[in-house]
RNA sequence: GGUCACGUGGCCGAGUGGCUAGGCAGAGGUCUGCAAAACCUCGUACAGCGGUUCGAAUCCGCUCGUGACCUCCA
């Protein structure tokens, strides 16, 4: 197995993946906030977390993955709770909303064939562990209590540790010479400070009881009491899209840090942003396109609709630390990348017997191609790369199928070694399924055969129009038949 | 305003000092009754201007442009 590199957004640089634990890893992405459907932008991140979970396991590592569900809600600017918002509008309890978009989600991630991860760990399911890291962060030092509530504190963390901002590329003067423009009921005592445990106004639903009294858990401390409690102190790999650096994971750092004196995780990943007329998508200010419009095609930014694994394999075709726009002539060129490399996947299964006695310039050239794929995967998930390099042996598949290669020129051997690496690529790590556009019954099946052999009668009498007449009905009915020397096929476009 | 990215052929998108990226679109050809598919061949692109170097899309500087973070966001 190749070495993997990985790019360390704490270090900015690329380096050999070393685990804590020979063999193992342990690995923690942080997951959506179940307070509204996910967006294509959620998606995109947690499909690069996927292909890395699956590159690790592919390389023998036996994963440990968390991803956990926020459903406690972060803090609006306007102080109110987004869980709770939620369900003042829509006149539902907290946890019923908090379910429903949590449903809604995994529908998502299984439709996309996004691997579910080993733990799944809901914030509200651990107030009592992030009780305790407060408790502890108090303890410490990093953190003070007013009225209720309780803040860490920044400024001496910042000073004593001398790791705030490290990830985020802050300078910490900056910071602590910010002004101090505090609003006149905010209780913090500098503004770089963020609180871990908010008292919870008698409004808010969602409230617990803790040493300070009734509150809630503060907007960062769910990752980071879930990731001590599920991979240790310090785990392996850290991920989370981009937008999280600052200050979600330079806040999650320092809470670690607060409690137990010690970094999180040895490597942090951040995947970038998916792209929508050139700007980041979001869901607060309209330029986003949901996964259930790209795939209907009701949306004005897309003439037509795109198939989950066409947008699988479109992100795919982009380097996650690389920013990707929806466009739809990128998401048509994607369509039918797509739907070539699954015809020769089809076509490597129906291959006739290789009769091969020597190894040739084609077998090199195609265990060449294969060995780079997997090279270049392991080079920071280079997905578009080791992309390339299928398309590089696709060509030798088809000509090997449509007979324009015989059969002698690549031995058995090469043939294995194809199949496994073509299978093991396309579907265990770049989690691409087939999609029987078809899905045809029986009954689609039989006619088609009828209407096939009808077709097949004309042209054996040279009744051309009749033969061209059925080409162009099924061709409206959204069938393309494909006439080649064993017959013809047919499948929907 | 501060910080940080990026600007690649018609479109998307890899590539970080010399070696073909790849996909889609387009052109020509083979096959085919015609078509589709498949196969073969074809594109010297790297924002602009300077500099370093034997050699730069790749390093440095400046200019222009775009975007992200700085506030909830994957």
């Amino acid at each position: 197995m190749p070495t993997l590199y990985l790019y360390n957004s704490l270090t900015r640089e690329k380096s050999a993946f070393e685990p804590l634990h020979p063999g193992h890893v342990g690995m923690y992405v942080c997951g959506p906030t179940v307070y509204n459907d996910v967006h294509l932008g959620n998606c995109r991140s947690f499909i690069s977390f996927d292909v890395i979970f699956r590159t690790l396991r592919y390389l023998g590592y036996k994963v440990r993955y968390v991803r956990n569900i926020t459903d406690v809600g972060h803090l609006l600017d306007d102080g109110e709770d987004r869980i709770a918002k939620g369900a003042r509008l829509e006149q539902l309890e907290p946890m019923e909303v908090v379910q429903k978009y949590t449903n809604s989600f995994l529908e998502m991630m299984r439709i996309f064939n996004v691997s579910p991860p080993s733990i799944e760990p809901r914030a509200t399911q651990h107030i009592i562990e992030q009780i305790e890291m407060v408790a502890a962060i108090l303890e410490n030092g990093y953190a003070y209590e007013i009225n209720g509530s309780v803040y860490f504190d920044t400024v001496r963390f910042a000073r004593e540790k001398g790791v705030y901002g490290q990830l985020s590329g802050r300078v910490i003067e900056d910071l602590l010479q910010e002004t101090r423009d505090l609003k006149k009921q905010d209780e913090k005592r500098h503004p770089a400070d963020f609180a871990i445990w908010m008292k919870a106004e008698p409004e808010h639903i969602m409230r617990w009881n803790s040493p300070w009294g009734e509150g809630f858990p503060g907007w960062h401390l769910e990752c980071s009491a879930m990731s001590t409690k599920y991979l240790g102190h310090t785990f392996d790999i850290h991920g989370g899209g981009a937008d999280l650096k600052f200050p979600h994971h330079e806040n999650e750092i320092a809470q670690n840090y607060g409690a137990c004196g010690c970094a999180p995780a040895k490597y942090w990943v951040h995947g970038n942003m998916l792209l929508l007329n050139g700007k980041k998508m979001s869901k607060s200010d309209g330029n986003t396109i949901s996964p259930y419009e790209l795939f209907s095609g009701e949306s004005p930014f897309i003439s037509r609709g795109y198939s989950p694994m066409t947008v699988r394999f479109f992100m795919l075709q982009a380097h996650y630390r690389s920013t990707l726009d929806i466009t739809d002539e990128a998401l048509q060129a994607a369509d039918k990348g797509y739907r070539r490399l699954m015809e020769a996947w089809k076509n490597i299964q129906r291959l006739p017997a290789p009769a091969g006695k020597q190894e040739s310039d084609l077998d090199r050239e195609i265990l060449g191609q294969l060995d780079l794929a997997v090279e270049e995967l392991c080079d920071d998930f280079n997905t578009p790369k080791a992309l390339a390099r299928l398309f590089e042996v696709t060509p030798r598949i088809n000509a090997l199928h449509g007979g324009q290669i015989p059969p002698d020129q690549i031995l058995p051997s090469t043939l294995v070694r194809l199949r496994e690496t073509m299978s093991a690529l396309l579907f265990d790590v770049f989690g691409l399924a087939e999609e029987d556009q078809g899905t045809a019954s029986a009954t689609v099946n039989a006619l088609m055969d009828l209407i096939l052999d009808l077709r097949g009668r004309a042209r054996a009498s040279k009744d051309w129009p009749t033969a061209d007449r059925i080409r162009d009905g099924l061709k409206e009915a959204g069938i393309v038949v494909k006439d080649g020397p064993e017959g013809s096929s047919w499948s929907a476009s």
